[in-house]
DNA sequence: TTTCATGTTCAGCA
DNA sequence: GTGCTGAACATGAA
């Protein structure tokens, strides 16, 4: 489920569909997914209540209950959907909150990677967690300025989400294919153009990836994450993807494309 | 049966 | 302090 642009629609599914509509109840399934709070906290803050407000930064959603915020992330197979009082809540459901109307919001999640706890201010919690500026809303210089401070692979920091959140696994090895930059490559190493790529590549992969609901296979034809497959071949060169692991995580090249 | 998975965190070591 | 590696978390799918 998430990285920045599937936790983008997310929170616009929940605002459009989710808001104004007051809290019966609340249903934790599994409080292992609780993060800091207490099922009779969740109470406190969410019955009788009503979500006002949708916010997103980085992989990290905030949905305003009351004068303060609950929190979601979506941990790698999480997933909240807003749902009708006919529908029956699917198989992974880890917590339900009943609306009046009968209908209800429902966080499903497999691997229970995901949590949900609560926060005063948006402010106060992102710097609590560390998070950086929101790859989507971070300037050039800025991001030129917290990606060279580092001397690590330029694919660490992206995924690094104190140097700025919301990129993840998938869209790091995009943004670097269409830079045709090296996963490896030191990123203090880099030139000016090729921060200025990264900064512009990011964001137009992050909003392309939104505008087509994240379905890859509605992205533009020369896009690596169509074509993220053992069996399929770089849409440049037609030669063969290369896989490497980098902190443990699958990192998808191509060797002729992105030179170390 | 084994391996892998869109994330985060922590221990151990250089 | 900085950076890297591997493991852990929980569980289904290929």
């Amino acid at each position: 489920m998430p990285e920045l642009p599937e936790v983008e629609l997310v929170r616009r599914h929940i605002k459009a569909m989710c808001l104004k509509r007051r809290i019966d109840s609340l249903e934790v399934l599994d409080s292992a997914i609780l993060d800091g709070v207490s099922i009779e906290q969740m109470h406190g803050e969410l019955d009788g209540h009503e979500f006002t407000r949708a916010e997103r930064h980085g992989k990290q959603l905030f949905l305003k209950i009351g004068k303060g915020w609950m929190t979601v992330h979506l941990g790698m197979t999480g997933n909240l959907t807003c749902m009708g009082a006919e529908h029956i809540p699917p198989r992974f459901t880890r917590l339900h909150v009943h609306f009046l109307d009968g209908g209800g919001l429902i966080y499903e999640d497999m691997r229970k990677f995901g949590s949900i706890g609560l926060a005063r201010t948006l402010s106060s919690f992102i710097e609590e967690r560390g998070l950086g500026p929101d790859a989507l809303n971070i300037d050039e210089d800025e991001f030129i300025d917290r990606v060279s401070r580092h001397k690590r692979n330029i694919k660490t920091v992206l995924l690094d989400q104190s140097v700025l959140a919301g990129v993840g696994n998938l869209y790091s090895d995009e943004i670097l294919f269409q830079c045709k930059i090296h996963p490896l490559a030191l990123s203090s190493s880099l030139s000016t153009m090729q921060m200025q790529c990264l900064h512009r590549e990011m964001q137009r992969i992050l909003k392309k990836s939104i505008q087509v609901m994240t379905d890859f296979d509605r992205l533009p034809k020369d896009y690596m994450l169509k074509n993220r497959r053992p069996s399929a071949h770089c849409p440049n060169d037609h030669g063969p993807w290369q896989t490497i692991k980098i902190n443990g995580r699958t990192t998808y090249l191509c060797p002729r494309c992105q030179r170390f």
